[in-house]
DNA sequence: ATCTTGTTGGAAACGGTTTTCGTTGTAAAG
DNA sequence: CTTTACAACGAAAACCGTTTCCAACAAGAT
């Protein structure tokens, strides 16, 4: 077996081939773009079924997801499994994974001195990487 | 004239009563709930107008707009027009403007470090206020 | 091989937002 | 004050990403 999902009594080919494109790709894609590339490579996969995997991988922390601007939700195989940011290339999608641990700390005293309990923070950076702005 | 829309030709009492409405209001709210107010107090403007006028103010730089993990779009009558982040109630709404300008130099700073241009970040910190722990 | 039950996927529903397009009414010109 | 032009309105429909439905399917256990 490739690989399985943490938490999921079965493992089917749709979830393999979902697995094996995570594998290949690099940067942050959207469902659909990886359901695209999916139908492209003939890997006979359901678009509900690619929600419904990653977002068994989201919840198993296999993978991380983000949301640009405009609320679409972006996926991505998970190098670090500790919580992080992204800095996020609005053209092609290339990712660079940053720690701010000075930030988590900034973020979480804010909440406190406010009494706010359950706390939870958002953080992306979006920018043009170097490749792209030429 | 209560107040106007800059670059907006004309005024229109549908207007008006969004801007009202928005001096009346703290905190964070969605357009849809901005409207269902507006119905409540018969003040006859469509949704699609409240939208229509929130972005226009969003362009004019008179009022902040953040979004949802869920991706819906909340809207403030902003009070400091510098760059500030929030601290958001999930229950009520309740909103907290706080500036970080550490964190705004370490976001520029990482994403020169990696070549990044044309650089914009979000944060937003949300989480449950006091009131609406209990 | 059979059975149980998690999984699949096309279609339909959903929810927020945007567009369409005929109507309305503002504001300026005459 | 009347006319005129076109910005703005708003109900309905389109959009778009995501989720739910449910009948058919198939993985893994017996």
């Amino acid at each position: 077996m490739t690989q399985a999902i943490p938490n999921a009594p079965r493992n089917t080919r749709q979830r393999a081939e979902v697995l094996a494109l995570l594998r290949e790709v690099e940067g942050f894609l959207t469902a659909q773009q990886l359901h695209q590339m999916l139908v492209a490579r003939e890997a006979r996969v359901g678009l509900t079924t690619v929600y419904r995997t990653l977002q068994l991988l989201v919840d198993a922390g296999e993978v991380d997801s983000t949301r640009l601007p405009g609320g679409e939700q972006l996926f991505r195989r998970c190098g670090q499994s500790r919580h992080h940011h992204h800095l996020v290339c609005r053209q092609c999608g290339r990712t660079v994974e940053i720690a701010g641990p000075a930030v988590e700390r900034w973020a979480d005293e804010m909440a406190a001195r406010h009494g706010f309990t359950d706390v939870q923070h958002t953080l992306e950076i979006f920018g043009t990487c170097a490749a792209c702005a030429r």
